[in-house]
Order: structure tokens, then C-alpha cells, then sequence
DNA sequence: TTAATGTATATTGGATCCCATTTACAATAG
DNA sequence: CTATTGTAAATGGGATCCAATATACATTAA
């Protein structure tokens, strides 16, 4: 007799090990700006507060470090990474080149459902009051007219990029004027997508980039040379 | 009183701990082939082989992990990773965008002894009879070409991509016409490069690239059907 | 004979322990 | 009082041991 089981099994092969899940948390709040520039990460400190000992700690480590979110120095510990205004303005140029490419492609062949998707996060995002919320939605709202390009390496790399510099995109976004312009040329960005013209696209893209790095350049260089 | 010490003292605080040296060695042979798609990397094994625990082994996979050279899966271990055909192909238009830029920036700006340095990179891999020296050499000459785009970013994120696709670049070198073809293909770029041509220097890194990229693709299309 | 089940072994994930190195601080000499 | 030296505590790197899981193989029932 053959009975075929009728239930959803999740893989639990693909389960999450406690490196895995340390890793993931070290790793948003770094990127969230919880753990800033310099923290110094303590293994022990760290096993105490996941209730686990020291050696999944340090894999997620190695693992952070591989990545560039911190740095290690032996027998001295893990800080948090730190980028030079010339390490930032590189990112964003180089966000700028690879988001300019990427939704080239997905605007030649984007979903309607996506394209839905997109103005949901715009609007979301123009709405939101909660300004803890705005790094998220605008990645979301960007991510979201990429998905269809592609290339998930491509994706993959942005990802990485967007993790090194999130606590700056957070700056920018809070403490500069960075809200208000981010939302009107968010409309232009999803215009073109609209439109299917992927040259505009990729062209408001890049500048959306590069005045976002620019304005947080200006208020880095004022904010660094105070103190 | 005081003197002043004079010996070259060097960081041992920035020395190789075993996770290092381990992860280095694993990274070098996936990436020249020695380890090849899908092999097992047994924990066990590799600490007999360095004379350490399983501790290290275990960081250094992690590591190479984050880098995308190898898969685990819990409690069954981690295997080099493989790519499909469609992933070798964006990697390769992945490289052709970032180190077409790349060299844009470097042209502008090149010193000469960087020119001479990366002319006898050109010459020695032209010249070179050992097939396994070919990929080192090719290396080499591209990325001495990169060095003065000053964008530390741009070239570690195109080391990794070249990491990944490390063992593919090899069989198009040996395996195709791809050698003749690069020393052709060198011999303009470089002389783009001494002209101080950014725009033709990035043309032709972009079709050297892309041209190899057919010329591998065609060759793992065969290699892939047949057994 | 074959499919299902049970068992032994191999292998990975994690905990505990130990040693090397760093860091903070006290002790000492000038 | 200051600079050096010595010492103890904190911390990281690694080894060894244990638990959880997977794989291979033997066993059993139909």
C-alpha cells in the first residue's frame, strides 16, 4: 500500500545553525547603526546574551569580517568597521554604476505585479512618519525595480554594498534634507519604469546615487571635523 | 637616556592565525582548480592535513562560505560550489561593467612604471610555455593595468568575481584559443593604456572579457552534454 | 527477493577547558 | 614624582570532548 502524505515540511536541513542566526543579528545591527563605528565586540559578551559559547560567536565573526562589516586584529578583538569619506564616495559610485545597470535590464522586462509592488513601497515610504522605518522602505522600494533584472549576482553585490554603508544611508536620509528629495525622485525613477524606458531609468538611478553621496558627504565633512 | 631602536620590526599582531593560513590555502586551490566543483571538504580531514583541530577548519570554511567559493548545508558538510552556465555568463557581464570602468579610471591617471610593470606581465604571459602559469599571468597583467584607479572597492569586489570564476577562466585559457586570442587582445589594451585612451581602453577590456566569455561558454556547452 | 526498519559509524555543531597574548594597574627605582 | 618593570585580570585562539544528525549497512518481515 502507498499513501502519499499530504503536509507541508520545511526543510530542515536548511535550518538555521546559532552562527547562522548570530551572524544575522550582529549583522543588522550594524547596518542598522546599533552598533556604530569602532564598537568593540566582545566574544564572551556576545555568547552570554545568545546563551551560547564562544565558538559560533566566532564564526559569525569571521564571517562579518569577511564581508567588511568589521575589522579583527589578533588577540585584540573585533570592531566595528569604520569608512573614510573617500570609502564612502567610492560605494556610492559604485552603487551608482552597478543599480544603473541592474534596472536598465528590469525595466526592459518588468512585471505589472512588480511594478505595483514598487509604487506601494514609494508610497509607503512618502508616508511614513516613522523615520526608523525610511532606510528600509527606500531599499525595499529600490530592491523591489531591481528583482526583475536578472541577475542575482549583480543583486547579490548591491546587497554587500548597501550592508557596508546602511548606517550612512540612515544619516542621510534622517539628518539631512535627504527625505524630501529621495520621494520626488523616487516618482521619477518609477515613471520611467512605467514608461519602459530604461535609459531614463538608469539615468535618474545614477543621480539619485550620486546627489544622495553628495549630500551625505557635505554633512559627514562638517559632522567629523567638529569633534 | 634614550636610543632609538633601528631593525624592521614587523606587525605580529597582524600575523596569520591557523584560520587564516587555512582559509588562504582552500581559497587558492578552488580557485586555481585543484579543488573542483562539487568536491567535499571534510572537516576532519583538512585539520590532519594542517596539524590543527577542527576549530580553524571550521572559521575558514565559514569564511569561504561568505565568499560564495563553497555551500554548506548543516551537518552534512560543505562542498565547493559549482555555477551554472547562466551564472558564469552574468559573472563574466558583471566583470565586463566594473573592470571596463575600472580601467577607465586607471588609464586617466596611470604611472609609467605601472605601464612598464604591466608590459612585462603581457610579454611573460605571451611568452610563458607552462599552461599553468597562464591564469596567474593574465591576472597579473589586468590587474597591474587596474592599480592606479584608486578605488580600492571597485578591485576587491572584482577579485572576488574573478575568485568565483577562477577555475573557468583557466579551462578557457588552456582548454580553447583562448591564449592566443588574449595575447592579441593584450597587446591593444596596453597600447590603449600607453596612449592614454581611457574610452578605447574600456572598449576593449569590455570586449576581451565578453569575447572570452562566448568563447568559455560555447566550450562548457559541449563539455556539459557530453557525459 | 525486496522494501522497510533498526543499528553502527562517520561527521558536523557546539561546550568546556587550556594556553598565548594583551591590557590595566601596582610596585619599584631613579 | 616619573618612568620603568613586574603582576594579575581580561580576552582571544585553539584543543578536546560531547551531543545532534546523517549515512551506510545489517536485519527483518512480507
Amino acid at each position: 500500500m502507498r499513501m502519499s502524505l499530504n503536509l507541508k515540511a520545511t526543510n530542515l536541513g536548511a535550518a538555521a545553525s546559532a552562527s547562522d542566526v548570530i551572524f544575522g543579528s550582529l549583522r543588522e545591527a550594524i547596518v542598522e547603526g546599533a552598533l556604530q563605528d569602532g564598537d568593540l565586540l566582545r566574544q564572551d559578551q556576545i555568547a552570554t546574551m545568545f546563551n551560547v559559547s564562544r565558538i559560533p560567536v566566532r564564526e559569525a565573526l569571521a564571517r562579518l569580517e569577511e564581508q567588511g562589516l568589521v575589522t579583527t586584529q589578533r588577540y585584540k578583538g573585533a570592531v566595528v568597521s569604520s569608512l573614510s569619506l573617500d570609502e564612502i564616495t567610492e560605494m556610492f559610485e559604485f552603487r551608482a554604476l552597478i543599480e544603473g545597470e541592474v534596472i536598465h535590464h528590469a525595466v526592459s522586462s518588468i512585471r505589472p505585479e512588480t511594478l505595483t509592488e514598487a509604487r506601494n513601497y514609494a508610497e509607503a515610504f512618502a508616508r511614513e512618519p516613522d523615520s526608523g522605518q525610511w532606510a528600509q522602505l527606500n531599499r525595499l522600494f529600490h530592491y523591489t525595480l531591481y528583482k526583475d533584472c536578472n541577475r542575482p549576482y549583480h543583486l547579490q553585490v548591491i546587497s554587500g554594498a548597501l550592508d557596508k554603508i546602511g548606517r550612512y544611508l540612515r544619516a542621510q536620509l534622517v539628518l539631512t534634507d535627504g527625505i524630501a528629495r529621495a520621494r520626488r525622485e523616487h516618482e521619477g525613477i518609477l515613471a520611467a519604469a512605467i514608461a519602459h524606458d530604461a535609459d531614463l531609468a538608469t539615468a535618474l538611478t545614477r543621480a539619485h546615487i550620486l546627489g544622495a553621496s553628495q549630500s551625505l558627504i557635505r554633512f559627514l565633512e562638517k559632522q567629523r571635523t567638529k569633534p
